[in-house]
RNA sequence: CGGGGUGUAGCGUAGCCCGGUUAUCGCGCCUGCUUUGGGAGCAGGAGGUCGCAGGUUCGAAUCCUGCCACCCCGACCA
């Protein structure tokens, strides 16, 4: 094959980076832990941005956007979310550079802040410190707002998509009357996303809650949607959060309600990241390259001429332009490659590895018989197809692309969720197959913790649907209200 | 921040233990001809502060000291 792209089961890891930067989506910037976001890679996320956006707008949000630095005591307001953060933050310190007497350029020492800044690793204190301003009467509720930005935490260890330094995300923050109001729309939020991620990037998610050690700082309620990879670990794609009154309280949030009684609002907050780059290319990819599900994919068709001389090169383009107009007509996402710098084999090769979803071959033969090469990425087979038939002929194929990687994701995670009623049966399904575990659980952080530090798997979440048969805990053997959810997790 | 590893051309690497001409090979790049239905062939060519700074030596990619960067595994996390 000669893509040097090695085979997952030899180091899922070194396979799940080559790809990202032989697909030309990402590589590392040279600054400790920041990635660049190829043009590629970053037309996939604006797709994704596109159709969340459009989501968020359905369900009566607004679009806003806050600063990127946070004034250092903005921080000391709410005591659990520092507990979060305060390890991972970047500090402006100094506002300006100067050359030393050696013509170097250093930082200069007489420019230093009055009150340091941080860089935003989440936004929710300067926009609560905002929102109180805005909040006087419960007529001024809800604030629905949305903001797409950067953040940063320095995390000690980073992986492209995964856990950047810095990442592009959205952040919805919103503001109720009532704590059901509240508790609805952090809901609503983990539907959204749900809906996002199975039905537009073909990733089927389980919806739960997370136990109380691993929710959001800061968080009453963690609602999210965990995905399973196909190495077997588990990733969280999305989550939304019910705040309660933490952070009106905080930052003096307060509202008259119809009875002219001073109350504090009730909060969320919910958001996804370039992440969900790394969810996509874990899910679908195989070891030719991305498989790109046709909702996301930039493009969704590409157009391959095979040509010997200038005249094949004219009736192949031709074809090719007639094509790429039909098929553009019915609002599909067309290239035609017509780069003679590279030759067929080069370029199928090229659009298998950056995962296009469906490729068109035309060659003389095809001039002369009507007919074109029709080629899936999904299950990389091909077929000829009559010329007059390649529209419609498309049209269901993106459909049934899209719905088979979903069918195939589904599958996997059916074949890779195991329940299990002991905690040796666990442990050794933990340790061979990997996976989603379903497992009771009594209910303790003490319990949590020790199975964490003994096999490294978490509880993923609380499942909100399916299995609500009780039991016993598989380690303390107390009772259990319903299976968890366990995995090793990135 | 702990443990391990690696830095040689755009990418991947040999050479290092045991110092010695012009630093190896593959991919990629450039030129020409032939090719074009699955990453073309041949011929020619360009491209290097051997991570950085010192030291030892007649001589350092190679030995010594210090520093830096990156990767992997942990702890932490979207």
């Amino acid at each position: 094959m000669g893509k040097n792209l090695t085979t997952r089961a030899e180091d899922y890891s070194k396979w799940y980076n080559e790809l990202v930067i032989k697909a030309d989506l990402a590589e590392n910037s040279g600054v400790k832990g920041c990635m660049v976001i190829k043009p590629y890679g970053y037309a996939i996320w604006e797709k994704m941005q596109a159709e969340l956006d459009r989501m968020f707008k359905e369900t009566g949000h607004q679009n806003a956007y806050f600063p990127i630095f946070i004034p250092k005591s903005y921080f000391s307001k709410e005591a659990s979310h520092v507990d979060g953060f305060a390890k991972e933050c970047a500090v402006v310190t100094h506002y300006r550079l100067k050359n030393d007497t050696d013509g170097k350029i250093i930082v200069d020492p007489n420019a230093k802040l009055e009150e340091e800044l941080i860089v935003r690793p989440t936004s929710e204190t300067i926009i609560w410190d905002t929102y109180r301003k805005w909040v006087q009467s419960y007529r001024d509720l809800p604030i629905l707002v949305n903001q797409w930005a950067n953040v940063v935490r320095w995390e000690m260890r980073t992986r492209l998509f995964l856990r950047t330094t810095e990442f592009l995300w959205q952040e919805g923050h919103t503001a109720h009357a009532t704590k059901n109001e509240a508790i609805a729309e952090a809901e609503q939020m983990m539907n959204v996303y749900a809906d996002f991620v199975e039905n537009f990037m073909a990733v089927p998610v389980v919806k739960g809650l997370k136990t109380e050690s691993e929710r959001f700082a800061g968080a009453l309620e963690t609602y999210c949607i965990e995905a399973l990879m196909q190495d077997g670990k588990a990733l969280q794609a999305g989550t939304s959060h019910f705040l309660g009154q933490n952070f009106a309280k905080a930052f003096d949030v307060k509202f008259a309600d119809k009875e002219g009684k001073q109350e504090y609002v009730w909060a969320t907050s919910w958001g996804v990241s370039t992440r969900l780059l790394g969810a996509l290319i874990m899910t679908h990819s195989d070891d030719n390259g991305l498989v790109l599900p046709p909702n996301l994919a930039p493009d969704q068709v590409v157009i391959v001429p095979i040509y010997r001389d200038e005249e094949q090169f004219e009736a192949t383009s031709a074809v090719a332009r007639e094509l790429m107009k039909e098929l553009r007509e019915k609002g599909i996402r067309v290239k035609f490659d017509d780069r003679d710098t590279q030759k067929p084999g080069w370029k199928f090769n090229e659009y298998e590895l950056k995962g296009v979803p469906v490729r068109i071959a035309i060659g003389p033969k095809d001039v002369e018989n009507g007919t074109v090469e029709v080629a899936r990425r999904d299950t990389l087979s091909k077929e000829l197809v009559a010329k007059a038939d390649v529209t419609s002929k498309i049209e269901a194929l993106l459909k049934e692309i899209q719905q088979n990687l979903y069918n195939k994701a589904v599958d996997f995670r059916k074949e890779n969720t195991t329940e299990v009623s002991s905690y040796n049966e666990f442990k050794e399904v933990l340790e061979n197959k990997g996976g989603f575990i379903s497992a009771h659980w009594d209910g303790t952080p003490e319990t949590e913790e020790k199975i964490k530090n003994e096999t490294k798997a978490t509880i993923r979440c609380i499942p909100l649907d399916g299995d609500n048969t009780s039991g016993s805990c598989m380690v303390t053997g107390k009772p259990s209200l319903r299976k968890v959810l366990f995995a090793k997790a990135y």
